[in-house]
DNA sequence: CATGAATGAGAATTCATTCAT
DNA sequence: AATGAATGAATTCTCATTCAT
């Protein structure tokens, strides 16, 4: 999930909605076609086909030496198209980039759902761990563009704040489920607190699965329980 | 504190020192005047003033536009100075960055020796309290570079390494000061788990402190609130 | 009418013939359908509908943009057709301005033929207003490709020529008219004289016609009376 | 003089000011030293002779290519002095073509002061035919900017502005000075009629003058007779 | 010390045109 | 007859860095 923003950011956001602020829905762009200029044209089984080999070598240049470095021309190079025929499907460097990152954007958002409701005890945990479990699943899937779009000074505004707006669903899903049950229960759960404590939580899962994916390497499954008993503890005594 | 470091690492490091691992050490660079041409002279006072032009331009410039986007020439536009004197004192960009880099993480690295015994009470919990903000008012001091320093793309391999050393003294300080009390008392403290919670945490703080520089506005006060309760009970009640 | 050439021309042209030189007689493309891709074919329905689609989207284009910034792509779009199909019927852009010219120089040539003979009296004078009339009005019926042919830089040389050849007829046509009278009358006419006058006189009348066509509004009718007052008196009265 | 503007002006203009409409004026740009980039940094001598080499350049190259063909590359090639170099004095090249244009257009409008009284005897057709030939003389040494500068389809809004000023401007000189005599002397002057006069006939020496400073080879000193005398008669017997 | 000048290797993008289906 | 796809040469402009004064 996206954080940073280097650089002051141009427009301030303030605010925490439903406290955190989730800004307006954006469209759910489809990641399907290519971007931009593809998206006007009709794509026969052959361009179909020539877009899957830019983004799979976007993919891959952009895994391999980020986003800045990676030329349109390596791109180009690696699919095995020419220069031309990558500005027939998208409109440059960032765009192709876009039409990747809205893939998992898509999975990372669909963790919303699966969020468990986390009951104060050891099956609630074991539910909880399974979700850490599947958002680091899904980071790592994702890895490579998650990674770029957490370094907000390179993407561009509009990226990131697609990125802003999952951070804030998945803050919020994070909220419910650790206290949808001590609310049953009649529990007193302050409530903008609640949502405070699991955007940083959020911030923790996030900044952990990043470092899993680049040199530091951690023993993922421990810090699977690690982070399951740091949440469970944060929203259960605190 | 650095984390990211997107695109695949050159050199992939591992490990974790006293399961962390903490890198070779490397030369504590003191921070002062200039770069790499600056080292092997002696700076009169017009030279010093004109160093510290250029590190206020720097800066400056750093915090408006982020790394990628300063050009030397807006640094020396800035700093009113020619272009080629730039040179005489810095060898590129990145060089003033790191020498502006230094005195940041001489800061965030004291935060270390900081570090409170925690123990099990209320007091413990007051001076964890002061630690966490002492933490948000030095990341906020250092933003605009340490917010750079976090996206490992831009800078340089050499850079973001030094950051990692930081991260990996703060992460022990703070496993020292959560488990010396428990341990004086003789609890049992799993080895490697402590360490582990303490990264995490300290990932946490770091994200948080990002975007209370950026553009999300959280209520700093009670982010220090939730981010000590959220230490507190990680190390105490998991 | 074409005048102008920017950019010294490759192959200087010289004399006047018959004092003003009209060049050698071009054979007079009839302006039918396609260029020169469809010259060797013989069109269907359906191919002479795709040839008046892009004839009509050319000039629609040329019209709004002018000849350089219309690319092929915006023709083929504003005709829905296919790019490839573009190439079908014309060879390039200047082929397709050719086919839409070739219609402006006929009509323009026409004027030729109805240029009065000019009395020194009221009723010529009326004669000549309602010549000036007519040209306006058909230059204004072909203003986008005329306004285009007139910027020689812009087409190359051959069509240039093509309008150059226009100008010199209607040139002598003018002469024609303008003396006949007087020359019947035993006047006598300085030979040369005439032809440049003329010459000069119909390059007024084309600039103001162009002024008409663009942005500067200027009075069209009184315009008309002033055009047709100065012709009048440059032949009588000098 | 401007005139052309093909393809749909954006922005039409409109009126007759002082029916005629001169716009507001401009600053009248010294044309002394280099475009945007240049204009903030001070020249040294050297720096002025490399400007100096660029104007050479561009004007050598849009003189015998025209502005279109005419790259960047080319005019640099010719002055032997880098690509970037280019770029440190002039944005692009049109920003040089300005820059040459403001020379031309400084000239053009001093022909404004220049305009005499035209009496209507022998001396008055004397004068004006001197100021025929001053605007000949000044039109030529200035040919390739202002042949580019009436094809307004190349250069942009702005420039083209600049140049329907001085047209304006001239016009009015012309009206002033063919009917203040008349006026003097008690002749009823249709107020409008004269303004548009004086315009079709800058528009009858304007194109004149293109066509000679282009291909077809025209007795310079008979046209100037020529046009001194339609301009006689044109405001003294019509 | 400091400066203005010059450099030139890139990188991005456009667009006319050809081709296979 | 028509189409979508692909091409790649051409051009513009940027910017880090070096140099002569």
């Amino acid at each position: 999930m996206p954080e940073g923003n280097a650089g002051k950011p141009p427009n301030p956001r303030s605010g925490v909605p439903s406290s955190l602020r989730a800004d307006a829905a954006r469209s759910g762009r489809p990641s399907l076609g290519g971007g931009a200029p593809a998206q006007d044209r009709e794509l026969r089984a052959q361009g179909r086909q020539t877009v899957q080999k830019l983004l799979d070598a976007g993919l891959a240049e952009f895994d391999e030496r980020g986003f800045q470095a990676v030329r349109v021309d390596d791109v180009v190079r690696r699919a095995k198209i020419s220069h031309g025929t990558f500005y027939l499907y998208f409109s440059n460097k960032e765009d192709l980039f876009k039409a990747l990152l809205s893939d998992a954007l898509v999975d990372m958002a669909a963790l919303t759902d699966e969020f468990p409701v986390v009951t104060r005890n050891e099956a609630g945990q074991a539910a909880l761990r399974r979700w850490v479990n599947a958002f680091c699943d899904t980071y790592a899937a994702h890895a490579s563009v998650i990674r770029i779009l957490s370094q907000a000074e390179i993407v561009g505004e509009e990226v990131w704040g697609d990125g802003l707006q999952v951070m804030f669903k998945l803050s919020e899903a994070i909220t419910q489920g650790m206290t949808a049950a001590a609310d049953a229960a009649g529990h007193e759960t302050p409530a903008g607190h609640a949502e405070l404590t699991a955007l940083a939580l959020l911030m923790m899962i996030e900044r952990i699965n990043y470092l899993l994916t680049v040199e530091v390497r951690l023993p993922r499954g421990e810090m699977v329980d690690r982070l399951t008993a740091i949440i469970f503890a944060a929203f259960h005594y605190s």
